[in-house]
DNA sequence: GTCCGTGCAAAAGTTTTGCATTTAC
DNA sequence: GTAAATGCAAAACTTTTGCACGGAC
């Protein structure tokens, strides 16, 4: 399924998408933004083929089914971020570390398994959620 | 929902996850294991319910909506094992690196985020998608 | 004019909930 | 006997599919 014509709705998820590039949106909140009602559909085909163009990435849900999309970064600043899920509130975080380079060096070598650099995601607690319930 | 009574679902349940603490396993195919039909509904609460308690871990899937669940290990043998999730297949495989404790120590450090040693996952691509599609 | 993209409705799949029945204690 | 666990049916939710219509080219 590869969109190539131009349309308002393609423009408008697009927009949307590059102008939130730190966030992580379902696609309820990626409707609820558009304020002239795009159907569901159409969002999760746009959005599915450009998770296959590879401009974005889906990540999975902890707590809930369903998944979140975030727009790829490219810019140096944004380089080498990891996620961090929170288990309890489902909140994500944006986490830095050079060491997990190392790990990816490592799956290649020991498996032969390819680790997808802008997908590695760890679940666990966020501050607040462990102050919450100690 | 705090399961205290012992039943024959569950021990049955808890049986068959304890023999497979070495696979990640689907709701459904802990259904289609035990021969004596089980209750879907019965095998969701059980298995949340052991969520809960800690006893077993939730792994969300990649490629499709829903979860595998996997008892935890406390055996040497099988401590720091990580994930990796094939994007493509969604095989998922076991991986061992003493390197994700550092950065276990480095989210607890500049996040304050607690990460759940066991459930680190890196998604990607396995040796054989790697083949497949080139 | 052709055919791709949209959006409605319906279907498919996963998980949860309500409720009557069964079972553990 | 009481309260908890089970399991069916139905509901809730997410995602996909079929199909007719409208718009891009």
């Amino acid at each position: 399924m590869i969109k190539t014509r131009n349309t308002k709705q393609k423009e408008k998820i697009i927009k949307y998408l590059k102008e939130n590039k730190n966030k992580h949106l379902t696609i309820q909140e990626i409707q609820n933004a558009l304020e002239d009602q795009i159907g569901l559909t159409t969002i999760y085909r746009m959005v599915n083929c450009l998770v296959e163009k590879g401009e974005i990435i889906k990540i999975p849900l902890d707590n809930k089914q369903g998944f979140c999309y975030q727009y790829k970064e490219h810019t140096a600043e944004c380089e080498s971020h990891y996620h961090l899920i929170c288990e309890e509130c489902g909140d994500l975080i944006h986490f830095k570390s050079d060491k997990v380079l190392n790990i990816i060096e490592q799956a290649q070598e020991d498996k032969k398994f390819f680790i997808n650099n802008e997908k590695v995601v760890f679940y666990g607690k966020c501050k607040e959620c462990q102050k919450n319930n100690k």
